[in-house]
DNA sequence: GCATCTTAGTTCGTCAACGAACCTTTTGCA
DNA sequence: TGCAAAAGGTTCGTTGACGAACTAAGATGC
């Protein structure tokens, strides 16, 4: 009766923990050491969308807008990017890439594709589809 | 070019981080106020496998051993589970519950249902398999 | 024009989680 | 038998993440 195996959610979780130690090493193989996992979705959120306030990225990277501060903040402190108070609004602080950041464009382009080719590894076309549309659907669920 | 969507690992890390705080939320609801949701994996694995040393917690919650420690002392220090030495090896403490969490056996019930079947929410029973099954296979790829 | 409310960001205290170093007991092996 | 290696746990310092309380700037209403 009590089944063997966890909930779904349980294993969401654990694939997000292997995916997220997958970033972890690859920062840490291109020298990015004192990266963690949500320093990089910054930096790659701002590759696709240039500057952007810091309401805006903490949408975008899924986090509270405290915890944003903080990892822009550390990202500045070791040269990635930077902040800067908006012209129209002075309450909005626009964060933007920096030559380090832009230097490492390729890279992040590369970490993603390991990271996520490693999830869909031995999945056809099809079922990489089907696989974001189920979690898509999920997320509506909230 | 640039695709709108973030990869796949970061939808599955924002459904987990939805899902974390469903079940914060419930916790609350629960009265259950200083728990974390990796003390209620640690209680939803005791209430199916009985006592467990920490290494295999370890492994049920995927969670390094010092975390565990460190989940299961505060556990411990609330009175929801209990550490005995092991009688055929000294180094092996088991983990176990107690009459306080026996009460809430029920109350986790529920919890799962709840946060699991929101996830589910608007999916068929073949569309939940398929869920389910493409999951697994990406967490084989680790 | 001024007070109030809202919105953007920051600060701070707290906590889960981790890695590294460590202790203790058990196992392996020469 | 004895000693090195391995395995189970713990300790500690650090970090990402959060909520709550706060500041400052902009919008709203009277």
């Amino acid at each position: 009766m009590t089944p063997r195996t966890n909930g779904i959610v349980f294993s969401v979780a654990q694939l997000r923990d292997h995916a997220y130690e997958h970033v972890a090493s690859e920062l840490k193989r291109l020298g990015m050491t004192d990266l963690a996992p949500s320093h990089g979705a910054i930096l790659i959120t701002l590759y696709r969308e240039k500057a952007l306030s810091l309401k805006e990225l903490s949408i975008r990277i899924n986090k509270k807008k405290s915890s944003t501060t903080e990892l822009v903040d550390k990202l500045i402190r070791l040269g990635y990017v930077e902040k800067a108070t908006s012209a129209e609004d002075q309450r909005v602080k626009l964060v933007g890439l920096t030559a380090k950041s832009l230097a490492h464009k390729k890279d992040f382009k590369v970490l993603s594709e390991n990271v996520n080719g490693r999830v869909y590894k031995g999945f056809s076309i099809e079922e990489q589809q089907l696989f974001t549309d189920l979690l898509s659907r999920a997320l509506k669920n909230y």
